[in-house]
DNA sequence: AGCACGCCGACT
DNA sequence: GTCGGCGTGCTC
């Protein structure tokens, strides 16, 4: 008696083997099971989709036999098989690829035996004492009322708080009451990156301190390959009950699931950028949707345009939060938004007059600055005077930028360094120059224009730079921003990293240098990203009270008058947000409209745009369903055009249904990859669609 | 994607 | 005379 399977394994789904496959089996295997299958010449893992009545077709001989059942595992559920498909149909990849990208690598490698002597391995479950509530800081009103809200509702909900107004306190809550509610229940935690909010997750450990550390556990590329394992496997077991990690966490298996957080939910590193290019956020919401009796909550001082659109149409459940913790006395401490026209400061200058007086007078008092730039290295580009050579990178379309640290070219998109030359390569001029700032020349130019100015005691006061150069070294950020808090530092430059998520005590003066290539820009999410970024620096002058009233942010613009400064002026995010769905919703664009990017890459600019030209061509030709309702725009360079000698194009698809969007491009697939092999496309090196870009 | 097979240049 | 380059082709 043999059984017949179908069995999804990782092949991509532009191969011909991009569906479930065909095994024979000894034994009858629930759906969801975790097998070892021979594909080739080699043997991997698959799941078992489902059980099938006969070959389905397939010439028996071809057929080959299950070799083994990871049988100490329960079968993956019927909801994971949902999500994973739900995954793979949406974002345009096979069902296998999405399904075994979503495990922990280690069960790949791992043989039945090395499983069953891990499974052995009992798990510690210590029994503490239940949490003691007295040592718990008191809700403010608006935190309660946030519960209450969330309590009486069911629809997915957006917590929009203010920096500071506690939004941490309202998801430990809701964790705690729904972990509480039930014994087995599990919650789900996701932050954008963990490594950038170690005190969030400090804060959840030592919450639920309580459960035991086999029951808290964290899930992020960050882990060994071994921790991950075990933690997937305490919350595939149903031991782990709150899972906190990065967006591969919408994955994890767990079995009762009854919450999800979704933490600074804005925030685009919830996006895979390769494979598989899922939102985690967008997961998170189908997830909870389809799992019984979850919820899911997001949060953000500045939500994504997409959510905030759904709590005005009623979709999702909006609970506000406006006041910084501290009471109605500290309610008017938003630091004071002071805009510098840089129209009428003296041309090229990097740091306006008044801006550099009000740094002085802070650092006289002793209080902190913060300014930021979003530009690493010490200049841009490097030029001669004479022939106007810049320092491209020859590998890439941009230009290297200067690290005067080692004298070095550094290409940012393809690491391709280089010592500086002596001399202009080009006319051999020894008068080459820095053209622009980053934030290294910024620091040494900053030096340079405080050099007269003293701390109160009369000692020499000090810069400190952060940004990805100087936290390279593993801990390098935690020991800088530890001499930061204890206020070892009197003026601290870097890129936007330090505006996100440390809570910087004694700064009372934060600026921004050079926002206004954001408003401008080609990428129609810039200016939301600019105010979520402005509002967050914001967010970290004046936490402390007595010093909130007279804290500052400084913003270097040409365009005074734009309404983004406006919102920001009055820390008026839903107002930011009117006028900016206002525009989206005239040029059709999300969350009004739908879009897909297809991306190719060859080794000449012609090829790639020919492909997606052609493919385009073909769907046109055949009138492809749903093809009524989507534009295919003509392909174009990518912004940055060249990387690493490899030519990049890109095809915008856009439609204002995201129904036909999806039905076009599921039947589209099969035509690209025709295109490909039929076309004179044989130099094409990949392309890949990206389903709902962040960027255009 | 892996991992084969398969046909042309510099080495033990 | 082989080792090895990566160009096509297949995987239930």
């Amino acid at each position: 008696m043999s059984y017949w399977l179908s069995i999804v394994v990782a092949t991509p789904a532009h191969s011909n083997v991009a569906g479930a496959l065909t095994y024979r089996s000894e034994w009858p295997l629930a759906p969801g099971c975790l097998v070892r299958v021979p594909l080739g010449r080699r043997e991997v893992l698959g799941v078992v989709w489902q059980a099938l009545p006969d070959s389905g077709g397939l010439p028996e001989a071809q057929a080959r036999a299950v070799l083994g059942a990871l049988d100490g595992l329960a079968p993956l559920s019927d909801t994971w098989r949902r999500l994973v498909a739900f995954t793979a149909s949406y974002y345009q990849r096979s069902i296998g690829e999405a399904a075994l990208a979503a495990l922990p690598p280690q069960l790949r490698e791992l043989s039945t035996l090395q499983l069953a002597r891990r499974l052995k391995r009992p798990a510690a479950t210590e029994t503490l004492p239940p949490e003691t509530t007295t040592d718990l800081t008191a809700l403010s009103a608006e935190q309660a009322r946030a519960l209450t809200e969330l309590d009486a509702d069911t629809r997915p909900a957006l917590l929009f708080g203010a920096t500071g107004s506690g939004k941490t306190e309202v998801y430990l809550r809701a964790a705690a009451q729904v972990l509480a509610s039930d014994a087995s229940a599990q919650v789900l935690v996701m932050v954008p990156e963990i490594n950038l909010t170690p005190q969030l997750q400090a804060r959840f450990e030592a919450r639920f301190a309580h459960l035991g550390k086999a029951q808290v556990v964290a899930m992020h590329s960050g882990l060994t390959p071994a921790q991950r394992l075990k933690s997937w496997l305490a919350a595939h077991a149903g031991q782990a009950r709150l899972v906190l990690g990065t967006r591969m966490a919408i994955f994890a298996s767990l079995p009762n699931l009854r919450l999800i957080v979704v933490d600074e939910e804005h925030d685009p590193s919830y996006k895979q950028q390769e494979g598989a290019r899922y939102s985690a956020r967008d997961l998170a919401v189908y997830r909870a949707s389809i799992e019984k009796a979850c919820r899911v909550l997001l949060g953000s001082a500045t939500p994504s345009l997409e959510s905030w659109q759904a709590t005005e149409t009623g979709r999702y459940q909006r609970l506000s939060m406006h006041e910084r913790i501290g009471g109605a006395a500290q309610a008017g401490s938003l630091p004071a938004v002071r805009l510098v026209d840089m129209n009428h400061q003296p041309k090229h200058a990097t740091i306006a007059p008044p801006l550099l007086d009000a740094i002085s007078q802070r650092i006289a008092r002793g209080e902190q600055s913060l300014i930021f730039l979003n530009r690493r290295g010490y200049a841009p580009v490097l030029a001669c005077h004479d022939c106007g050579w810049k320092s491209e990178c020859p590998h890439c379309s941009a230009y290297r930028v200067f690290h005067k640290i080692d004298r070095t070219l550094r290409c940012h998109h393809c690491g391709f360094t280089e010592r500086v030359p002596r001399a202009c390569p080009s006319c051999g001029n020894i008068d080459i120059a820095p053209m622009g700032k980053g934030t290294e020349r910024l620091e040494e130019h900053i030096t340079e224009l405080l050099a007269g100015v003293t701390r109160p005691g009369g000692e020499p006061l000090r810069i400190a730079r952060i940004d990805a150069d100087t936290t390279r070294l593993k801990g390098a950020l935690e020991s800088q921003l530890a001499s930061v808090h204890a206020g070892e530092v009197d003026v601290l430059v870097g890129t936007q990293m330090i505006a996100k998520g440390h809570d910087f005590r004694h700064i009372t003066l934060v600026a921004a240098i050079n926002p206004d290539s954001a408003l401008f820009s080609s990428d129609f999410r810039a200016p939301e990203r600019l105010f979520g970024l402005l509002m967050q620096a914001a967010g970290r002058a004046g936490r402390d009270a007595e010093r909130g009233a007279t804290s500052e942010m400084w913003v270097q613009t040409f365009h005074p008058q734009h309404p983004l400064f406006a919102a920001l002026k009055k820390h008026d995010y839903p107002a930011f947000a009117a006028q900016e769905l206002k525009e989206r919703e005239a040029a059709g664009m999300s969350p009004f409209g739908f879009s897909a990017l297809v991306r190719a890459e060859a080794r000449e600019q012609a090829v790639a745009q020919g492909f997606l030209n052609a493919a385009a061509a073909a769907a046109q030709a055949q009138q492809l369903p749903g093809a009524d309702a989507v534009t295919p725009y003509p392909a174009v360079p990518m912004t940055i055009q060249r990387v690493a000698n490899i030519e990049r194009a890109q095809m915008l698809v856009e439609s204002p249904s995201r129904a036909a969007l999806q039905r076009f491009l599921a039947a589209w697939q099969p035509l690209l990859h025709q295109t490909r092999q039929e076309g004179d496309f044989k130099s094409l090196i990949r392309w890949a669609i990206d389903v709902d870009p962040l960027a255009i």
